[in-house]
Order: structure tokens, then sequence, then C-alpha cells
DNA sequence: TATTGTTTATTTGTAATACAATTAAATCAT
DNA sequence: ATGATTTAATTGTATTACAAATAAACAATA
């Protein structure tokens, strides 16, 4: 950004980095409705000269843009808006959560009563086949029941349908076994019962039946979870 | 990144950018446990030498974990992991949502039906007493009464006290509020009743309660807020 | 001694430039 | 018309140099 008449003002509001301001003002074609999800944005160099900023900071805030899944840039094609928000983000920043397993299972909570709330009120037949499905693998797979475990859960988030929370809970998911492999905690038959009984609630499109059998189920892994926690510190 | 030994590994693995495989690798310190939340990463003059890597390309890894909130960089202090996940970048993540207003009240629902749940299980009378004042307040304050609405559910939130979702709920709420109000709906009467009937659930520490109380609000509110929708387009 | 002001040196921040790699689109050959 | 080839536009990477901020070291003063 060169010197010119607006210094002392851009001096004065910058505690801010260049490519912070720049990744701001990208940001502001979307809620200036200049720009929509899908859209090509202007080249870099066509950038370089609107926001009168060097090449390596105009990069780095488009690079911080990529990151967070707002923009997708393809070499030779351009760069555009993303259509919708991305799962990538959340999982990076889950790095920081590592080991805090408490945390995780509250967001877990946080996240799934109110989701499958919501899975009861619009559930698809096909959908509630799937759960079955689930539940009758579950059954049987003795071994590998961890990896059921997980997508049970993730077929109740995809039914909602939600862009803003799909990402989120999926990255939460992933984490949480990942984190819950190494404390070794498994209860196959009360899993399956509590999945049947969450089945149920759905099958009736019940929202409270549905949320107090989520309750129920997340209640128990997140007791049986600190339990361990504490045993081994 | 140099042409050595490993060059066709690097080749053929790397649809990746350099800059994103650098993020990987630092995301990876945190992962490995060699470096947790809090700690000062290697100056950029040593990650340069250890990931043989330019600046231009390491700047922009360091730039996306930042804006990722996982990382913060300090002008000749040096370079540090967060100590918890931050609010922004989901801010920025959901300009991407900007005007699908039920995709966002419905990722409120899914929150804010598990968070009011975990409130009932621990939240403090000196909360309580926030909550009661927030009220009160509402009734008398006339015009600016959405700003007590939005602060009603963040109290509920931060009382969770969860930093995974807190970051998440909290842009979602401004979120929402910015595109309602253009829609320009207001229900005092209807709004107080039932934030009374969710204080109540919570004073009495009953998750159901609170649970159900807080599906009706929201179901209430996203009823009014679908149907405004539909009467526009 | 303690306190304040000054200098220094370290680290991140910005810029300019050059070239590489990818690949859609244009061109050419069959 | 179809397939192969070339071209050119765009993003990707590297190098170098200097600017700005500021913690830490140092000096001056009370």
């Amino acid at each position: 950004m060169h010197n010119d008449q607006r210094e002392v003002v851009v001096k004065s509001l910058s505690r801010k980095t260049l490519s912070k301001q720049v990744e701001e003002q990208v940001i502001q074609l979307l809620v200036s409705g200049q720009l929509k999800p899908g859209d090509k944005l202007p080249t870099e160099m066509e950038l370089l000269e609107k926001l009168e900023v060097s090449r390596p900071v105009l990069r780095e805030a488009l690079s911080s843009l990529e990151s967070l899944g707002v923009i997708k840039r393809k070499t030779r094609e351009g760069t555009f808006f993303s259509e919708k928000i991305s799962s990538e983000p959340f999982s990076v920043m889950l790095a920081l959560s590592i080991g805090r397993i408490k945390e995780i299972i509250e967001a877990r909570m946080s996240l799934e009563l109110g989701l499958v709330t919501l899975a009861a009120e619009k559930i698809t037949d096909q959908q509630l086949e799937l759960l079955r499905e689930n539940i009758d693998k579950m059954k049987t797979a003795d071994d590998s029941y961890p990896s059921y475990d997980r997508e049970f859960h993730q077929i109740i988030a995809l039914t909602v349908n939600n862009n803003v929370v799909a990402g989120m809970i999926d990255s939460l998911l992933i984490a949480f076994d990942k984190m819950s492999a190494e404390i070794q905690i498994r209860h196959p038959k009360t899993t399956i019962e509590h999945h049947e009984a969450i089945f149920s609630a759905l099958q009736k499109r019940d929202p409270h039946a549905a949320f107090a059998a989520m309750y129920q189920h997340l209640d128990f892994v997140r007791q049986k979870i600190l339990f361990e926690g504490d045993r081994l510190n």
C-alpha cells in the first residue's frame, strides 16, 4: 500500500496487517453482494492493482481465505468463492483441543442433541433404512464396531442437511474417535440398545423422544469417558 | 523445496500446494505433542531451514494458520500456538451463508438445544441472576430489545463454557441478527414469555424442561422467519 | 539503588522481480 | 469433424532487500 494522502488514516487504523485488511476486503465482496458463492474473483494481477498491495501480501490473504474454505484457487482457471462451508478448517482448528476429551464430548452433545431433534422432524424412510442397516451390521460386526458407531451419528447429522454444522460435527466425530481410541471404552451392548432407542424415536418422528434417547446415550458416553479420564490421571 | 532424492515422492503426492503441506507440518507439531497450545514456534528463519521452502510459501502457511486462529504472530516476539479455538474464523466462513436464513436458524437450533440442556446441568446462581436481569431489562427497554434477545442466548451459551462451540454460536447469533434485522420480525411479548419459561427450567436445573422450552422458542422463531422469508419471495 | 530514557538487535511485515507449472483455449494437422 | 499440438493466461515458487515494531540490553539521571 503506497504512501499517499490516506497515509495518516491508514496508519492509525492499522494495527491489522495488510494481508488481514485484504482478507476483509475480499470478504466484503460477498457481504456487499457484489459477488456470490461460486463466482469468479478478479485475477491476482487485477486485485494487485485495485488493492495496491504486493503480491506476497495478496497471496497471504488468499491463502488464508482458502484455508477457511471461503475461496478455491485453480491454476490457470482463477479463484472462486466456494458454494458452501467446508469441513477442513474445523478439523485443523480442533488440533488445539487434542487431549481435551471433555471439551470434545460436550461439543458433541451440544450439537447432536439439537441435530437429532431436527432429524426427527424431517428424516426420510430411506434414511431410516440406512440407520436400520447400520444397527444390524453393528450387532454382528463385533470387532470394528467403533466405525459403525460413528457412522450412525453421521447419518443422523447428514439427515439434517445443514452445511453450517455438517463440517463441524464431522470433524468432531473424527476427533472424538481418535482420542477415545486411546482410552478404549467399549460397551457394545449398551450402545446398541441406545441406538435402537434413538432409531425408534426417529421412526416415530418424535423430536422430544429423539432428544431424550440421544441425551441418555451421550450422557452415558460422557460418564464413561470422564470416569476413565480421571482413572488415568 | 529443493530437488533432491525425494523428488519423485514429493511430486507424486503433491497435488497439494507447498504452503498447504507446510500448514500440515506445523499442525503436526501439535498433533504429535512436540508442542502444546501456548508454546512458541520456531522463528520463520528456523522453519525455512527445516522445511526447505521459500519465505513467501512459509508465510502463506502461517498466515492461513493465523486466520484459522491456530497460531498468533507478534512482531519481534515470534509465533505462538493459540490456547483455545477462536471465533473469528467462524464469522468469516459464515459470509458464505449470507441470505440463507433458514440455514442459520437451523444451525442455531442444532447448537442451542444442546447448549441449553448442558446449561441446565451446570448453571450457577450468578449466571441465573444475569438471565433474570436480562429479562427484566428487556421488559422495559422497548426499542432495543433485539440486543437483549441476543444477550440472553449468549449468556446461556457462555454458561456451558465450551471453547469449541463458543466461537461458533457467537458468530451464528451475530449473523442471525444481521439477517433478521432486514426482515424486521418482532414479537416482544412472546419472546419474553419464552425466555421466562427457559429461565424457569434453568432455575430448576431441569435439562429436559430447558430443552423443551428452548425448542418451543426457536421453533416459533423459525416459523416466523421462514414465513416472512416466503412472503418476501 | 532505582528509575527513566535511549539504543540495539531480533523478528515479523512488505515489496519487487523472475521464473516455473498447470492447463483451458486456440490452433493446426489429419 | 476429430484428434494432436501450441499458446498464453493464471496460479505457484523462489530470491532478495528493506521496513516496522518492539523486547531486551544499556546508559543516563535522580
